[in-house]
DNA sequence: GAAATAAAGCGAAACGTTTCTGCTTTTAAT
DNA sequence: ATTAAAAGCAGAAACGTTTCGCTTTATTTC
């Protein structure tokens, strides 16, 4: 049915070894490479990719294992992957963890099962022992966005202290003091409630307990609930700002405080994370700090691919990209007046 | 380094026929099967997925073929399909086409290079021509939630006209009148306007073109783009209710009347499409046409399993679902008073 | 124009499975 | 105990490539 190289051997009268040869990239006398073209283009003829992998040991495939790819963040980013991955002529297998451990630990096995060439992970356990099968089987692997003990990978990822530092600086420059903060108990909610923390310890700001909201997941219900959660508080010691740890997060807030009928930045100033689908339009336009997610994916896959070409490129990569502080017209200035 | 099946011969000294068919189901004596399991346990065998696909023309991998990756449908979509596949022990390869017709086409060229095993497409062109390459190499098609013209193709959808039409429908039994739509001019936008269209008509309502808004995508602009486009209207011809034929533009919509300082449902009636993230929180609860998200992933890949595994089952299926209405306070009632 | 060097071509072996064919052993039936 | 049927087994071929070592052809240099 489909053609093979052997079809191409009877069509041109070559030899296998030449045929393959060219088709990888190899020099044949230049009547040969017109045979072979014009043979390859009358019979169609594409390589069959599992007897070429049989021999090579690859599949060009590469396993893409998330925490969750229904969220917004995990989308664009794996929408990113995904093409540029293709560009470069590798399948992407997605295994989408559900935020549980166990499942993430089966997809490992899986995937080093489907014998990927190269893993990208964004990992829901925040040690390396679920790796193991695919660590075994020496397939490099590149982590995005968290960081996971144990040995040290190649690694992609944005200063998420840095950048709630800075957002919460932000805040405290125009002034506020009773800054809440809202965040997830996922690597990079603690990650950015440190840099809250931080921001705030060296302000010299105390942080009342009552001013931390945390959930296990970064969800739309966290940043409601947490929300909800200041409003109850005595007018007198509600928060003037709520520091948002990510995109989801943003969201929920919002929805609370329009439910409220509180208005931003009159009554509340509030400072977010990744401007995404919803981000774009909404008024008053919010300050939010950007990750810079093209380039994220666009370092994951330049690290993988340099693995992947060289292997002796043993040496450890770990990027670490910044997040832009985007202005908008979300926070309050308490100095003016 | 990586054990095969010579060495499961070697440690059990049975033919490679035996062990073979013993691991793919057939039956040994019961003092073999323990000698293999022994041996694949103590030598950590997994089957070569490339030498076995190279016999059986089969690589356990489906390719998951959608129009943008990075929606919230999409996503969620995403991780039910992927879910089911990886349950049953076939990886799934993503393309996401950018909404790029031209992409999408090389996309199913490289899937078919890939030589996946069934294709599932949420598709972006409308008509067949581009699922081309796989239709020659005799891979099956299910396509989701949007219909393309030509040759029949098994497919997934919902019945998206009668979905929108119950949700106007529902609007008019309320006393509203000046109704309009926001939609897109993607498959499922413009089935669903028809829905808005029938369910006008048939109530005797003549509908304003003015209260058609729609653009070329589905996206929060483009519900943010209505809505303002709506307020803009002379106070007295303004809509008194919205269809809107998305999840994304449903959050476009809230954006531009929280903006405005509009309140729903006293201002404003709402009617959108698609219980996700946002919708889960939003207050008041909105009334929504439910899309059973997981069923429709359930179908696609019960039909693409039931073709792979009955070649003869040559049956077109074709299976319409059905949204529900999810009764919210988005809506006012304007009989009453 | 011959010798030396480089480039291109060739055939066979290999990759790790499944499957086919014919043979042997076991089980069941008489 | 004998026979027939069933089940299990071994060896070999096949799947469609790449790669290795060797031979042939082309190119350069004196």
């Amino acid at each position: 049915m489909e053609s093979t190289i052997k079809d191409i051997k009877r069509e041109t009268g070559l030899a296998l070894s030449t045929i393959s040869k060219y088709l990888n990239g190899g020099n044949v006398r230049p009547e040969n490479k017109k045979k072979i073209d014009d043979a390859v283009r009358k019979l169609d003829y594409h390589p069959n990719e599992m007897a070429r992998g049989l021999i090579t040991k690859k599949t060009r495939t590469i396993g893409f294992l998330l925490y969750d790819i229904s969220g917004t963040f995990a989308g664009i980013l794996t929408h990113h992957v995904g093409t540029l991955l293709r560009q470069r002529g590798y399948g992407m297998i997605i295994c989408d963890s559900s935020n549980d451990k166990s499942v993430e630990e089966q997809n490992v096995k899986f995937l080093a099962d489907k014998k990927v060439d190269g893993l990208l992970v964004v990992p829901v356990s925040s040690d390396d022992t679920f790796l193991e099968p695919i660590k075994k089987a020496n397939i490099p692997i590149v982590t995005i966005d968290r960081k996971i003990t144990g040995t040290q990978l190649d690694c992609v990822t944005i200063d998420n202290e840095e950048a709630a530092k800075n957002a919460v600086e932000y805040l405290i420059e125009r002034g506020h003091e009773r800054i809440a903060a809202i965040y997830s108990e996922e690597y990079t909610g603690k990650q950015r409630r440190d840099g809250y923390r931080k921001a705030m310890r060296s302000a010299g700001i105390t942080i009342s307990g009552e001013y931390e909201y945390h959930e296990r997941l970064h969800s739309v219900s966290l940043g409601y609930n947490g929300m909800q959660k200041f409003l109850k508080l005595p007018k007198k010691s509600q928060p003037t700002a709520i520091f948002m740890s990510n995109y989801e997060v943003a969201l929920g807030v919002v929805m609370a405080i329009n439910e409220a009928g509180i208005s931003c930045p009159e009554d509340i100033s509030l400072v977010g994370f990744d401007e995404l689908t919803l981000t774009l339009v909404m008024k008053p336009k919010m300050t939010l700090m950007v990750q810079p997610m093209e380039s994220i994916a666009n370092e994951a896959v330049r690290i993988l691919m340099s693995k992947l070409q060289n292997e002796n490129s043993a040496a450890l990569q770990r990027v670490l990209l910044y997040a832009s502080l985007n202005e908008g017209d979300s926070v309050r200035d308490l100095r003016k007046r």
